[in-house]
DNA sequence: CTGAATCCTACCGGATACTG
DNA sequence: CAGTATCCGGTAGGATTCAG
């Protein structure tokens, strides 16, 4: 059976979700956008990201291009994280997504609510 | 510093980067924005997706109002599953993001053949 | 300060079987 | 056809420890 391309398991589409997915690379990439940031910031910043996968996602998020890494050779060495120009692009597309989230994150809590509402009357 | 809101644990980016970080949840979406359908259907058309993943995923966007469930009472009984106007303005919201995808993954995959190849040379 | 490595657990999600 | 229930393995990811 040969299925559409767009739904296929490897279609751009599908790419750029599996990235979008990682919503740690989001929040990280949304703080980048804003000013460049060194790792224990990064890590203070967002609640509730581990150590482990701040580094991970700064790693992949280097890899694609999106995020640039500076050493700096000081005692102790430091290390600063900036969003690259391609990395730019990419943030304020995803910035749509959160414009949407906060005109309709209320409806959609309130459709959550009736849902279970009904749900528990049955 | 204060945590701006933007990234505390229960901000409205968060919330809708988990529903979007359902991958199954966006390529339901996508199809459902083309036309209704039926569950065995979109079973089909979707390659990898569990049956019972497409249940439970189907679940949620219901609860959040992004997708109307239909059932008519024929021999067998026939369920239709449509995109409402809520899910309508996400889907086109989430389409930039395919935009994107198509116009710049070739840049990334490029980053990423660059990135492991620098790797492997140290 | 910026990580990498190890361990360990919770949960995601696939396979299978059963029901209205 | 349209699901639900159960089992169960793989893995994401947290906690901890160590290193440059």
């Amino acid at each position: 059976m040969q299925l559409p391309d767009a739904y296929s398991a490897n279609c751009p589409t599908r790419m750029v979700l599996d990235r979008i997915a990682d919503k740690w690379a989001v929040l990280l990439l949304g703080l980048l956008a804003r000013e460049p940031m060194r790792f224990n910031r990064l890590r203070r910043e967002v609640e509730g990201l581990s150590q482990k996968m701040l580094a991970q996602t700064l790693r992949s998020l280097e890899r694609d291009g999106l995020v640039s890494r500076s050493a700096f050779a000081t005692v102790p060495v430091t290390v600063e994280y900036a969003i690259t120009p391609l990395g730019r692009t990419l943030a304020d597309t995803v910035d749509a997504l959160r414009v949407w989230a906060e005109s309709h994150m209320p409806e959609v809590t309130a459709n959550q609510l009736r849902y279970d509402a009904e749900k528990a009357a049955a």
